[in-house]
DNA sequence: ATTTTCTTTCAGAAATATTTGAAAGTTTAA
DNA sequence: TTAAACTTTCAAATATTTCTGAAAGAAAAT
């Protein structure tokens, strides 16, 4: 396959994914242009490559800086600015989880925490009890997963397949 | 807090939680539902309660009963179909893991594979068989501990705490 | 101080996704 | 067979999200 076709094919496929996450497509395919661009980006790059608005461009280039996805660079000389992406694969991996725990995670485990002791005699009440609290339990250990995920300096995964087998 | 008021903010919390992951928000809160109700629940019920129509109800019941996570019951002596929730969260935990797997880490494995060997000579073409070859890398350890997960019959979380401090 | 270059904002337009409700389809019972 | 009970479908309506483009705002250069 030539470069450009690839190139065109993964950031598509990149923009996809970021969909079923909960990310907005363009915020994917920047974020998957800067990923493999050697040098940094301006926002008319960025427009440009991926035929969207200045506006639209603004907006998401914000967004990953956000999500510490990437970041502003000064090139001597220049007036504007240009974006880079941090390049490494298992740090980004780590800021996506720290990033999700905080917006998902973080907020289910209060909401249990806060309704798993509801009041209440019948059968319905102590079901909801149990459940929650099941939900509840099982969300702090994910959560403490995603901690020791993050919290590594080395790689994990690496770690985990060797203690496990 | 009282008991309703608890399962109304709960049921809230699990649709938001289930945008944030791509899962539309009925569907979510049809699961959180049937997940605290100690009996199976018809359509109706199911309608009455999040206050939905019925086409909205139907479609969310089939979506969940194609991720495997509720079940078609027969009430004896009753016509119409009820639907239960599994309610081992462990193995809720599983089959989501399972399902998304399948639909977004599997697909970004495919491209992934198909494009890292983009023919090319510059720096650009370089830099991005770089980026997508590790990309690949990452994307195949997280399936490696994903699989081992959905395999896993016991508590997972568990070992892995306990192997790793 | 004025102009030029670049960045940010945001109201409205466009695109997507979700929901409704009524009609068609199915199954069971009489 | 017919009717009643229930389920499924889907076109149109609604709601939500994303995107555009023009205008306003900032910063730097002249």
């Amino acid at each position: 396959m030539k470069y450009l076709e690839a190139k065109e094919k993964y950031i598509q496929a990149w923009g996809m994914l970021g969909s079923s996450w909960g990310v907005n497509r363009t915020m994917s395919q920047i974020h998957a242009l800067l990923l493999v661009s050697p040098q940094p980006l301006s926002t008319e790059d960025i427009m440009e490559e991926l035929k969207i608005s200045r506006g639209n461009s603004n907006m998401n280039i914000r967004a990953l800086m956000d999500w510490g996805l990437i970041e502003k660079v000064l090139v001597p000389g220049e007036r504007k600015e240009y974006f880079k992406s941090n390049k490494d694969i298992m740090n980004l991996g780590i800021q996506v989880a720290r990033e999700r725990k905080r917006r998902e995670l973080d907020p289910i485990i209060k909401i249990l925490s806060e309704v798993h002791g509801a009041e209440g005699t019948g059968a319905e009440a102590a079901e909801f009890r149990k459940v929650t609290k099941d939900l509840l339990q099982f969300a702090t250990q994910a959560e403490s997963v995603l901690d020791l995920f993050i919290k590594s300096k080395q790689n994990w995964f690496m770690k985990i397949l060797g203690k496990l087998r």
